[in-house]
RNA sequence: CGCGGGGUGGAGCAGUCUGGUAGCUCGUUGGGCUCAUAACCCAAAGGUCGCAGGUUCAAAUCCUGCCCCCGCAA
């Protein structure tokens, strides 16, 4: 559709407010967005259109996999976009001829070009899983878990074309607990999110937000996580392997090696052993409380709780010494 | 129909091809031995062999269908 392109604005509404969010377009893929997408129209604000990736081959069995953001919009009755690229012509034209008030946009997984940028009268507004400047990026949440962060939180921002740079709207901060991992974050933080997406709206409406600019001095890079970045490096300390634990849990998973053979350590934490053990990173200590004892970096001991074989069900560490017959001495790499 | 592995006491496995009483190592429980022990000795408990149907005198094993789990890939 090689549409002309007008850049002469819409036919605008006449006795419109100039904040009032009339008209808005949704942009969101994963579990994450789901929340968000229920929130905006359990608030009274059905998206005019519920922008997603298109469907992917996914799964163990083959197929295609519809993003979790597809599923619900068309369960919700909404109507739904999914471009190959939001900067093919067709979507870009679709938009602009469409000109919603607002974009909300939350783990869409594309970027927006300027051009789409500009379309929405009111900005594209952001929800992104950091306390922004810090753990800009594809894997926020991961970041905050594997720098051991206590503390991260929701920002809502006004986007630009540089990657999660944009004025920050609200931010909203959260302790991370102790034992809480990636997954349980990610849904913890995908509420909060939709909270203060709906939040942000309602002052934007009303004129009461301030956009604070981002200290770009501060700012840092959380990338996207890859697979690779599960295998575990024993020279680590046992609390940093802990973090990573965390972070990689429930994907990628922390991966080591026993036997020439790939083990998934589902739960693991740092543990103490009364006489300071000395010996090459990786070496198995010992069954401590039902926990494998292995030696890590700093001579920091870490207790695997539970572990999984290729192909095998998780099974508890005591049940894998017992089964393998591990013996101290032996090591993991 | 993307490729592949697997489901047998609590764990790890054998047995399946070639149908014939459910077996091994470890763990668990009790007892014994020992200065002592994760060692050793004796004993015991614990299994609808993933589910359903079929073939058969007889099925963990052969046939059909289904369920579930995992690795690769995303």
């Amino acid at each position: 559709m090689a549409a002309k392109k007008d850049t002469a604005p819409k036919t605008v509404a006449t006795a419109k407010k100039p904040g009032k969010v009339e008209s808005l377009v949704f942009f969101g893929t994963p579990e994450f967005a789901v929340p968000s997408l229920d929130a905006l129209v359990e608030a009274g604000r059905r998206p005019a259109l519920v922008v997603t990736k298109p469907a992917r081959p996914a799964g163990r069995g083959k197929q295609l996999q519809e993003p979790p953001v597809a599923e619900r919009a068309r369960e919700l009755g909404l109507e739904v976009a999914q471009p190959e690229k939001v900067r093919d012509e067709e979507f870009l034209a679709r938009m602009e001829e469409l000109a919603p008030d607002l974009a909300a946009v939350v783990a869409f997984g594309q970027i927006f070009p300027q051009r789409l940028l500009d379309v929405p009268r009111l900005g594209c507004i952001n929800v992104h899983a950091s306390l922004l400047p810090k753990y800009r990026g594809a894997a926020p949440i991961q970041a905050a878990l594997v720098e051991g962060e206590r503390k991260t939180g929701i920002t809502t921002m006004q986007m630009e074309a540089e990657l999660d740079a944009g004025p920050i709207l609200l931010q909203e901060e959260t302790a991370i607990r102790a034992w809480e991992t990636a997954g349980e974050l990610t849904e913890r933080m995908a509420k909060m999110g939709a909270d203060l997406l709906v939040e942000t709206i309602d002052q934007l409406e009303a004129g009461k937000l301030k956009p604070r600019k981002q200290r770009e001095e501060s700012a840092s890079y959380a990338g996207v996580i890859d697979k690779s970045q599960g295998k575990l490096n024993w020279a680590l300390k046992a609390d940093e392997i802990y973090n990573r634990i965390r972070a990689y849990t429930p994907w990628p998973g922390v991966i080591t090696h026993f036997r020439g053979r790939p083990i998934k350590i589902l739960w693991g934490e740092p543990i103490t052993w009364e006489s300071a053990p000395i010996g090459e990173t990786g070496t198995y200590l010992g069954l401590r409380q039902g926990r494998i004892a292995v030696l890590a970096g700093g001579n920091t001991i870490l207790g695997i709780e539970e572990l999984q074989r290729a192909g095998k069900k998780p099974v508890r560490s005591s049940d894998f010494v017992h089964g393998e017959h591990l013996r101290v001495g032996e090591r993991f790499a």
